[in-house]
DNA sequence: TCGACAAATGTTAGCGCTAACATTCAAGTT
DNA sequence: AACTTGAATGTTAGCGCTAACATTTGTCGA
């Protein structure tokens, strides 16, 4: 800097000036700075100016699985909205999500002074870590339900099942079976809540859900299961991935679907479409889901301390043929 | 740093030390040290250790697409590897690919003086991008191709899409057709190199690959041109999201696989297993690849300088369905 | 012509840490 | 007892920047 600012013939106050856009510049003089930052190739020292300003301009995120479809879509998300506001992304993938592996996490990144962080940690149980950072550190958390003190962002898991649920019973089918996410997971609860919530609206019976643990290879174990059966007329499965591999299952027990069976999914992956058959399925617009958390951690840190805000995103049914008769 | 000296009646060069596990501390010095660091909560100012080691203790890693399995995969193999070597990542996705958009990214993460950069950008272009990074900034190219003076990992995307080309020959093909990639991809433009080797090798027709974008409505489009003709024995798809999508144009057309057709793809996504029918398919193993990332990238850092290393990850035939008879 | 005032620029201090050198102290050596 | 030696700790300076205050310069009205 301060070589510039010989070059320029001014103090280094006055070049600081100009990087920071401060108005009491001439243009002239703004622009030779300018010229002669270029000129010399000069690159402010993040580093000093973080030191200085007690503002690192980075926030972290801690994403759990993020190489599923929903994780990494929403990830992205993040990341583009936190640098159209100018802040940098520094990520933290955890492979399990304990209380533990989460306060390292978050000690990991308070340690590089992130001003925000947002926690796609969708565990029951990571509410209560969270808690913990209530008051400290401005963060959103990413469908883990709501926790007191902290923003948090979500699709309408509930909604969005109620609905596909509702569309299976106006097919025709006397009720709608459920193969659920893992048990511990905040989206899969919503999921089992909304389809219960709308079969019970119905009268219709009520079927234990199958577990299944968001893989291809767990909708397949449970498609099998429920092409032994003869009184199955509908099944909502959690993701789209288990649906896949349900329609695997039925595909090869001879269980025809729309014909036989109706399905529908959840997600919308991009491959949805070309399931055989194309799957009905609910769409989660993890982009917004990223935009909206950024707004809600920036928020914060422009408050400069936490706030508890709360953004639902809608889920929207989309119908393809499997579950068109 | 004061308060924690104060508080053991030391001065904070002694905490320093403990901190940065200087060998000529007590140990019982050190245990009082920590303890009063643990007591007041003490955490150590990243900013201002930078600035005056010089080192950020940050890698930048860019990435386009990175919704998309491989490069979402990749990301997640370079932040474990990171993290295990003491490094935070940031990130820079990119929604083009482009000279200027590359360069974009590049600046922002000089900004942040990271230490090295991890390329995920998978275009031809923009190896002349970043060959002006050599010898300023430690950068590992990923599947994109051989650059001067900088690392690079790639998997063997030539000796894989032969393998999996010889392999659809065995099977009984006269020979196969090819639906591409983007031809500015490189690894696209690897898979048509190694088919079209093989079919040589082999003495078959070679026909002109079909062009697609990666996603399953382009293997759609190219399933409905090729189930229009009658001499189609195999296809090779150049990925799996995309066979997806022919496997659902053959199904609609009739025409049986593999019955009537062989298919294979490539990446090995997770759901491949699970496709109507199981996809052939080649793996790529993107933690590798990631994990080799950061190796080469390390070694430059450590080194102080960029280095022209090559790392290349071998790629795996996965027989399943589509390709059986 | 001169002060009053605002605009533009300059000077100084200090953010929290580590590197480099300085000092202390105990244990051995002569 | 004085003297070396090395381990353990202390002191000082400075990394590159911005905040706060200080100074200079230019413009205008009386």
């Amino acid at each position: 800097m301060a070589d510039v600012a010989r070059a320029v013939g001014l103090s280094h106050q006055t070049v600081s000036r100009v990087l920071n856009d401060h108005p009491l510049v001439r243009p002239e003089t703004r622009a030779r700075v300018r010229q002669a930052i270029e000129d010399l190739g000069y690159r402010p020292n993040s580093a000093a100016r973080a030191l200085v300003t007690r503002r690192s301009g980075t926030v972290g995120v801690i994403t759990f699985n993020s190489t599923l479809y929903g994780p990494a879509s929403t990830l992205f998300g993040i990341e583009q909205a936190a640098r159209d506001a100018g802040f940098v992304v520094s990520i933290d993938s955890l492979t399990a999500l304990t209380a533990t592996s989460v306060r390292a996490a978050l000690d990991r990144l308070a340690k590089q002074a992130v001003e925000g962080i947002i926690v796609i940690a969708p565990l029951s149980g990571t509410a209560e870590v969270l808690a913990a950072l209530a008051g400290e550190v401005p963060a959103v958390v990413v469908e883990g339900g709501a926790v007191p003190g902290l923003g948090s962002v979500s699709v309408d898991q509930e909604s969005g099942a109620r609905r596909v649920t509702r569309h299976l019973l106006d097919r025709g089918a006397a009720t709608v079976w459920h193969v659920a996410g893992p048990g511990d997971w905040i989206e899969a609860e919503g999921r089992v809540l909304g389809w219960r919530a709308e079969l019970r609206a119905a009268g219709a019976t009520v079927h234990r859900p199958l577990r299944g643990t968001w893989s291809p290879s767990s909708g397949y174990a449970a498609g099998r299961r429920l092409a032994a059966r003869s009184d199955v007329e509908a099944v909502f499965v959690a993701n789209d991935q288990m649906a896949l591999g349900l329609l695997r299952a039925f595909h090869e027990a001879g269980v025809r679907v729309p014909g036989d069976v109706l399905v529908a999914g959840f997600d919308d992956v991009p491959e949805a479409a070309y399931f055989t058959p194309p799957l009905t399925t609910v769409r989660q617009d993890f982009t917004t889901v990223g935009r909206r958390s950024i707004e809600l951690l920036l928020e914060q840190v422009t408050a400069g301390r936490p706030l508890e805000r709360r953004a639902v995103v809608p889920a929207e049914l989309v119908v393809r043929q499997s579950s068109t008769r």
